[in-house]
Parts: structure tokens; C-alpha cells; sequence
DNA sequence: GGTTATATTGGAAAAATATGCATTTCATGG
DNA sequence: CCATGAAATGCATATTTTTCCAATATAACC
């Protein structure tokens, strides 16, 4: 289907936005952008992306994205390719080296948005990523020089 | 209060040993460790723990923990008081090592788990981890080879 | 101790979320 | 084009979770 597509991707562009704390809002946001759903589809669709309500830092319950999985077990369906790379430097601020650990410091709440798409990029210059809020944390693979790791982020952090 | 920390602990140690799909399943859990509370109790226990519920694997919901090494903030109690050593695999999908850092990979939301674990079984092997949602990274101590670290995990993750 | 602020809790109700069932839509292979 | 099975969806409802309010209990302070 073409609408169910789009509009999961609507969901997770809302949600890497702004703040939902309950799926009515959501559902606003989701009609201002022309989708007419009710609540129960919004529910499956939520379930199906995997999508958390959290616990944010004031207390608030919010509704978040996962970090996309790097290996697909049997079962799991829902594959979470966002629809293209971010061309946008998303909060980035800096990156530093040392030995085989990248430190990559973005503006605050960035970073998990950022890990969000490095993960998705599959390098195998990089073997994992750990995301703070304003720092990702990469692992680099062995063998692996700090420029081909520079090369490699360079397709979805452009000013890198 | 005494009774509260000690309930908060056991909602803890539930939560990484079984797998609870809401809360009045927790409810059970916690009547059978003689905790008498009401749901509406449990459910700002799960608040102050930032315990949130995820899709598991097979689609079903499933409460987890929080991260343990990130998110931790000022008025939160920080203490992750020592829990028996838990046998189990739990969503522990693979292990790659680059110079002094291991990185596994778990299913979605094991990571923080699995970490949680590690970190209690205070190996001399490894000096600290970290989670995020499916990854866990662990800082491997100096002159500590990987089939070291291997053997250390062995005894939490069996078939490593 | 006595008094006042703070935290904890239960009960009930509100709010939010999930799901069974029926219907429509979509995709596929004759 | 039509039949057929799968996917998507809405509606109504069940289930689950959060929150309001009042009652205690706990802690802090003088």
C-alpha cells in the first residue's frame, strides 16, 4: 500500500520533530499533514514501527523512535529505512579520535538522531555506535584509518 | 521509605529475570514476593523507574528497564543495587572486539539489560560498559586478551 | 513533643491504548 | 476482468495506564 507507507514515514518525521506525549497528538500533527486515520490504525502503526513512550526529562511521557537494529531476526518484520539521508548537518558539532573510538559531539538531544542514521548507513568502517544526548560514540572497526572513517560519515554529515 | 525502595528494587530484579507484558502481570510478580500495592502505585513505580514498554520480538508488549549507564539524572537514584547473577542469553545475538572495546549486539531492547548484568558480575576483565537499545560496548582492561573476555562472559552467556 | 512540609498510597474516574470483528482495499494469478 | 486471499482500516469495545483527590504516613524542624 502507498498510504500506509508514507505515512509511517510521516511518523517518524514527527517524531524525530517534535514531542508527542499521546497518540491524539500525534494524530493532529498527522492531519495537518493531510492524513486521515483514527486512533486504533494509529496504535498498530506505532506498534508495528516498534515506537516506545518514554519517559522524558521533565517527567513527561513522549513517544520515541528506536534505534534501528543492524541484524533482522527471524519474525521481525517492519523494515526501518528512513526515506533518504539526512542532508541537513542535524546538530553536528565536532569529531575527535583516538585509537579505534570516534567521539562525535552534536548540539544537545542531537545525538540520538544522528547515531539514528549512522546505524542505518551499515559502514563497515564502523561496528557500533552508543548515543548520549549530545554525544555518539563510534567503534571503529580494525584496520580501519580515521580518514576512510571521515569518508564514510561524510555522505550523510557533508561539512564534516 | 524502607517498603518503597525495597519494592522498587524487586520490580528491578522481576523485570530482568521474566517477561512482563503489563502491570497487573507485575502486580502478580510482586504479590508473590509480598508486595501489596495497586496498580495505581505500580504504575508511578514504572514512572520513577522510567520503565518503559517496548514490542518485543514476537510482537508482544513487554516492560524494560531503563539504560543503566545513560540517562541517569539528578533527582533519579542512581543505585543499581547488586541483583543475583542471572543465567540467562537473553537477546544476545553477537560479539565483535576491535583493539580494547567489544562490541554485542542484542536484540531490540536487551541491551541495557545484558549490561546490567555484566556490570554486576564486576569482571576483572572489563573495566565499564555501556548500552544503548541493541548494542552494549564494553571497555576491555589493559593486557586483557578477547578469548579472555570471552571465558568472563561465558559464565552469564552461555552459548557465547 | 508538636507542628508543618513532603511523600506515599488507595480508590475511583479519566485518559489513553489495544483489539475483535466486519468491511473495504489491494495485490495476484488465472 | 474476475476470483481469491491478504492487508488495511474503522468502529465499538475491552483493556490498560494515568491522574485527581483525599487520607495517611514519613520526615523535618523548632
Amino acid at each position: 500500500m502507498k498510504v500506509k507507507k508514507s505515512r509511517l514515514d510521516a511518523i517518524r518525521l514527527i517524531l524525530s520533530t517534535q514531542e508527542i506525549g499521546s497518540q491524539e497528538e500525534m494524530l493532529n500533527e498527522l492531519a495537518k499533514e493531510g492524513f486521515t486515520l483514527t486512533q486504533a490504525t494509529l496504535s498498530r502503526d506505532l506498534h508495528q514501527l516498534r515506537v516506545v513512550k518514554t519517559v522524558g526529562v521533565q517527567g513527561k511521557y513522549r513517544y520515541v523512535l528506536p534505534r534501528p537494529s543492524q541484524y533482522r531476526h527471524e519474525g521481525e518484520q517492519g523494515e526501518m529505512r528512513p526515506a533518504a539521508v539526512i542532508q541537513e548537518t542535524a546538530g553536528y558539532l565536532s569529531i575527535k579520535f583516538s585509537g579505534n573510538i570516534a567521539v562525535i559531539h552534536t548540539k544537545p538531544s542531537y545525538a540520538g538522531t544522528l547515531a539514528y542514521h549512522i546505524d542505518n548507513c551499515d559502514f563497515p568502517e564502523i561496528i557500533g555506535t552508543i548515543a548520549g544526548d549530545d554525544t555518539v560514540m563510534l567503534i571503529i572497526a580494525e584496520g580501519t584509518g580515521h580518514t576512510a572513517v571521515l569518508r564514510a560519515l561524510r555522505s550523510i554529515i557533508p561539512n564534516i
